[in-house]
DNA sequence: ATGGTGGATGGTCCA
């Protein structure tokens, strides 16, 4: 079975790249993040030529996300149980196979002090409470997404550059780290020990052929799965296509 | 120094 995330930060305008990396890497399920349409506007045809069923938890110019499979997708859940009335679209969760997979867009933050900031903190930590009521630990559980968190130094190209900064700070950290403690193993990192290796490069300072990019898309997963986990990596291709996302798929593959 | 680019939108907001 092999899994991706990819916040592809617009579906409709990313769709003709979408399909044909699906078509070429052909996953079972595909969560997809930063949709920015509708469910009523997510072209679900299109992903069922190819094969994908889809569901979507969808917003008007914002956020939004979305899982297509080729498998049946049971179970779904939209958003976090304690989100108010009209919150923002940022997590959908679902079962493929037995597998419980978690799709979050976990919010930017803008910068370190904002209140943006304060309600990423505050996501998590619901985040983290909405695991711990809802689902167990030796369970087969997959969380995944644009958590807009590089862990650690070795996921930033310019670690002291970013020190202290949006995506990097220590109380962003702490907070990704209390959610990883509820259970969960990096699955690229089971993998991958050296640096070098990011999900996401900004579109100006020309960030991708420089490399000066992070980390911030990761695949999560439970004890039962990360014993199952084969192989995980980092599909940069996209990333060099054109009009392309400034996000590229990470994909994990399991027995 | 508060840029630089890109998407949705139709003013700016968000990343």
């Amino acid at each position: 079975m092999k899994i991706a995330t990819w916040n592809v930060n617009s579906v409709l305008a990313r769709l003709p790249l979408v399909l044909r990396w699906l078509a070429e890497a052909r996953p079972d399920v595909l969560c997809m993040q930063e949709l920015k349409c509708t469910a009523e506007r997510f072209p679900a045809a299109e992903f069922a030529e190819l094969g994908y069923r889809s569901e979507v938890f969808g917003q008007p110019t914002y956020n939004g996300v979305g899982i297509v499979s080729r498998s049946p997708i049971e179970d779904v859940r939209r958003g976090l149980p304690d989100d108010e009335e009209g919150a923002q679209a940022r997590l959908l969760a679902g079962t493929v196979e037995g597998v419980r997979l978690v799709n979050v867009y976990v919010p930017n933050g803008q910068s370190v002090g904002t209140d943006k900031y304060r309600f990423k903190l505050e996501w998590l930590r619901r985040l983290r409470d909405f695991l711990d009521d809802e689902y167990w630990a030796d369970d087969e559980v997959l969380l995944c997404g644009d958590f807009n968190v590089a862990p650690e130094d070795r996921d930033v190209h310019d670690p002291e550059h970013w020190r202290g900064k949006i995506l990097c700070s220590r109380p962003e950290r702490a907070a990704i780290e209390t959610i990883r403690e509820w259970g969960f193993t990096d699955a690229f990192r089971q993998h991958y020990k050296e640096g070098g290796h990011y999900s996401w490069w900004d579109y100006r300072a020309g960030s991708f052929p420089r490399n000066t990019g992070l980390r911030i898309d990761h695949v999560w997963v439970s004890e039962p799965l990360s014993a199952r986990s084969r192989r995980s990596w980092i599909d940069k291709e996209p990333r060099g296509w054109e009009r392309p996302s400034d996000h590229t798929p990470v994909v994990c593959e399991f027995s």
